[in-house]
DNA sequence: ATTAGGG
DNA sequence: CCCTAAT
C-alpha cells in the first residue's frame, strides 16, 4: 500500500466531511438475473437433453481399452463399501468398481487414502443424489452423506465414500447411476439403506454411454458465457423448498478447496489466441461454497438449500476420459506426412470431483445448469493438462512423444489426459492484482512511505516501518506465469525437429485441447477461498491509524479511500477489521499481543482515536467544521485497566 | 455498495 | 478473515 497523504494534519483532526454519494461508483446496469436463468437454463437443458437422448440411444458396450489407459485408481473407497459387507452395497457397487479402476490416480491420492473409513462409516445412502462425474457423461449416484446418527467427524468421511467413477464404465453394466430417491430415507450406521436406489430413475440415466459432449463445443457456447452469469444463486431461491425437502446433492469430494467459476469453455480457446480474455466474475461472490459449507453442511444444511451451491475440489483427481480415435481423425491425403505423427481426437474430459446443492424442488433444468455451472467453474478454476501413458504420468515435459511411448498409433490407446488443478503443484497461488505495480522492495516505494509515515514526523523510531514488513505485502511471487507457461509448453511442447510430436489433428485436436483454459484471471479467481493471510504490516498499521484519526471510525470506505486506495487486497471492511483488533490489542495487555508488535505509540493513538470518535459519534454532525486535538482526550483514552 | 457486528 | 443484516 502507499500512503496517500502526506499532509500533516498534527494533532488537529479535521473533520472531513463524506465523500458525496455521487462520486461512488455506481455498477453498470447488469442484466437481470431473469436473462441470466433462461438463457443458461435453455443451454444446459438442451446439452443436458442431448447426453440423455445419446445415452439412450448407445449401446451398453464397455471400453476395455479404454479402461486400461487409466488403470491407477482410487480404490480404496471401494474395498471400503465391500468391506462393510453389505451386499445390497456391495451388488451396487460392484460394477462401479470397473469404473473407479478407470479412473486416473493424480496427486490427490493422499486425499484419497484420508477419505478411507471404517466399515462402520459407510456413507449413508439417503436421497441426495450425488453425481459422480459432470463429464457429461457422468453416473449419478445415490449416496448421501448426511446421517442423521452420525457426528461430525463421521460426516465428513463419509463424504468421502463418494465413488470416483468413471463413466463409460458404469453403463457398461446397466446399472442405475442415476439415482433420485424418494426422501426421508435414512440409514443408520449398520443398516446402509441402499434400497431406495432401485426405486430412483431408471437407466435412463445420463450415464448409460459416454456421451462425448464435448465441453467447449456447444453451439451454444457463446450465448452461454453471455448468460452465465452464476447470480442463479440468488435466482434459486425461488426454489425454496418445503420444510420436509431433501435436498439433492451432487458432488464429488476430494479436497477442501473450490474452485471458482469460469466463464464458458469457447472462452478459453479464445484465450489462448488473445493471451487472455476478461473474466466473466472476479468477484468472490460467485456461486461456489467454501469450505465451511461443508464442515456445516450438517447444520447449515438449511442455509445451503436455499441455493445452488456449487464446490468443486482441486483434488486434481481429475482424470479424463480420453479417446483415441486416429482412426477416425486421418487426413487420408496426408497420411504419410503424419506416419509419424500422432493424432487423435479427446472425446471427453473427465471433470474433477464437484459438490452441488440444490434443493430437490429445483427444476431440472435448474439442476443442469448448475451441473453445467460446477463443470464451468471447475474447468475456468485454473487446471492444466497432464499426460498419461498406459496410466503412468508423464511429468517430463522435454520429452517426445516417441520417447513417452506414444508416438506410435498403437500406443495412442494408453494415452490419456488428466485435468489437473494448476495450484496442485504451484506455490501459494497469487493473484496479479493483488500487488502494486512497484515492487515492495522498491527503494523508490520505500522512500515514498517512509516519508508518507507520520510516524517519522512525530520522530517515532518504532514506528518506522521496516523493509521486512514492508516486503510482506508483496513478497510473494507470482506463480502464475510459470504456470502457464508451464501449461503451454505441456501443449505446444516442441519435439526434436526429426520428430512429429502431438500433432493435434486441426479441427478437433485443438479444439479439445483447448478445454483447458489458460485464463490468468480465471486462474486468479480460482481462489474462490479464503483468503490468503496478509497480516498488517506495521506501516500499514501507521496508515490505518492516521485516516481513523482523521475520518473516524464510521467511514471506512473514505479511509480506504484515502490510505489504502492502492492497496487492492485491503478492503474497506478488512480496515474495519483491523481497526477492530488494533482496538483490542491496545487493550489487551503487552504480553497477550501476538503476531508482529505494533508500537505502543500507534496503539495509544488507536484508542485516543477510538475513543475519541466512539465518544462524538453523537455529535459528529455538528462538528462539521471543528476540529479536535487528538492530545485532548489521549489522556482518558490511554488510561488502560 | 457500505456499515456494523458477530463468528 | 468471513458472513450477514441493515442501510
Amino acid at each position: 500500500m502507499v500512503f496517500k497523504k502526506d499532509v500533516d494534519y498534527g494533532f488537529n483532526v479535521p473533520v472531513i466531511p463524506r465523500a458525496p454519494r455521487s462520486s461512488r461508483r455506481r455498477a453498470p446496469h447488469k442484466t437481470t438475473a431473469e436473462d441470466t436463468q433462461v438463457c443458461a437454463f435453455e443451454l444446459l437443458a438442451s446439452l443436458a437433453g442431448k447426453l440423455l437422448e445419446e445415452s439412450e440411444s448407445s449401446s451398453a458396450s464397455s471400453n476395455a481399452s479404454e479402461r486400461s489407459d487409466c488403470p491407477r485408481i482410487a480404490t480404496d473407497i471401494i474395498a471400503q463399501e465391500q468391506e462393510d459387507g453389505d451386499k445390497r452395497l456391495e451388488t451396487e457397487c460392484v460394477d462401479r468398481g470397473s469404473c473407479e479402476v478407470s479412473i486416473a490416480a493424480s496427486e490427490s491420492t493422499a486425499e484419497n487414502s484420508d477419505r478411507k473409513c471404517s466399515p462402520n462409516e459407510f456413507p449413508h445412502v439417503e436421497n441426495d443424489a450425488i453425481l459422480e462425474r459432470t463429464s457429461f457423461s457422468g453416473c449419478l449416484h445415490n449416496i448421501d452423506g448426511n446421517s442423521k446418527s452420525n457426528g461430525y467427524d463421521q460426516q465428513q468421511k463419509t463424504e468421502g465414500l463418494e465413488y470416483l467413477t468413471e463413466a463409460n464404465t458404469c453403463h457398461a453394466n446397466d446399472q442405475t447411476d442415476l439415482c433420485m430417491g424418494s426422501p426421508g430415507l435414512i440409514s443408520s450406521d449398520k443398516d446402509v439403506n441402499i434400497p431406495s436406489r432401485k426405486n430412483l430413475v431408471s437407466n435412463v440415466s445420463l450415464s448409460r454411454h459416454r456421451t462425448d459432449v464435448s465441453l467447449g463445443r456447444r453451439d451454444d457456447d457463446e450465448n452461454f458465457s453471455r448468460c452465465y452469469n452464476y447470480k442463479f444463486s440468488n435466482k434459486v431461491k425461488a426454489y425454496r423448498p418445503p420444510p420436509r425437502i431433501v435436498h439433492r446433492r451432487i458432488r464429488k469430494l476430494l479436497t477442501s478447496k473450490y474452485w471458482k467459476v469460469a466463464p464458458k469453455l469457447k472462452d478459453y480457446e479464445l484465450s489462448r489466441a488473445d493471451g487472455g480474455i476478461k473474466p466473466l466474475y472476479h468477484k468472490r461472490k460467485t456461486c461456489y461454497n467454501r469450505e465451511s459449507s461443508q464442515h456445516d453442511v450438517f447444520y447449515k444444511k438449511r442455509k445451503l438449500s436455499d441455493r445452488n451451491s456449487v464446490v468443486t475440489s482441486d483434488g486434481g483427481f481429475s482424470s479424463e476420459s480420453v479417446t483415441n480415435s486416429p482412426e477416425k481423425n486421418v487426413d487420408k491425403s496426408g497420411s504419410d506426412a503424419m506416419l509419424h505423427g500422432v493424432k487423435f481426437s479427446i472425446k471427453s474430459f473427465r471433470v474433477p470431483e464437484l459438490f452441488i446443492e440444490v434443493p430437490d424442488t429445483a427444476t431440472v433444468g435448474s439442476l443442469k445448469r448448475t451441473v453445467m455451472e460446477a463443470v464451468t467453474a471447475l474447468v475456468g478454476g485454473g487446471i492444466r493438462v497432464g499426460v498419461l501413458v498406459k496410466g503412468k504420468k508423464i511429468r517430463d515435459d522435454d520429452r517426445t512423444l516417441s520417447q513417452t511411448g506414444i508416438s506410435c498409433k498403437d500406443n495412442l490407446d494408453a494415452l490419456g489426459f488428466t485435468l489437473e488443478p494448476t495450484h496442485a503443484q504451484a506455490p501459494p497461488p497469487i493473484c496479479p492484482e493483488d500487488h502494486p505495480p512497484l515492487l515492495p522492495n522498491d527503494p523508490t516505494l520505500l522512500l515514498s512511505r517512509l516519508s508518507a509515515a507520520p510516524a517519522l514526523e512525530l520522530g517515532i523510531p518504532n514506528a518506522i516501518p521496516d523493509p521486512t514488513s514492508l516486503n510482506d505485502s508483496g513478497n510473494h511471487v507470482d506463480s502464475n506465469h510459470e504456470i502457464v507457461s508451464s501449461y503451454v509448453d505441456s501443449l505446444t511442447d516442441k519435439p526434436p525437429s526429426d520428430s512429429r510430436a502431438l500433432v493435434p489433428v486441426p479441427a478437433m485436436s485443438v479444439e479439445a485441447l483447448a478445454v483447458v483454459p489458460v485464463n490468468q484471471k480465471i486462474r486468479k479467481s480460482e481462489l474462490a477461498q479464503r483468503r490468503t493471510r496478509r497480516p498488517f504490516s506495521v506501516s500499514e498499521v501507521e496508515a490505518l491509524v492516521q485516516a481513523v484519526e482523521e475520518l473516524g471510525t464510521g467511514r471506512w470506505r473514505d479511509v480506504k479511500l484515502r490510505a489504502f486506495e492502492d492497496a487492492d487486497h485491503r478492503t474497506y471492511v478488512d480496515l474495519k477489521d483491523k481497526w477492530k483488533t488494533l482496538v483490542h490489542t491496545a487493550t489487551i495487555s503487552p504480553q497477550q499481543r501476538r503476531g508482529e508488535p505494533v508500537p505502543q505509540e500507534l496503539l495509544d493513538r488507536v484508542l485516543a482515536a477510538h475513543s475519541y470518535w466512539s465518544q462524538n459519534q453523537a455529535k459528529q454532525g455538528k462538528r462539521q467544521a471543528g476540529t479536535l486535538k487528538i492530545t485532548d482526550v489521549q489522556p482518558g483514552a490511554i488510561v488502560m485497566v
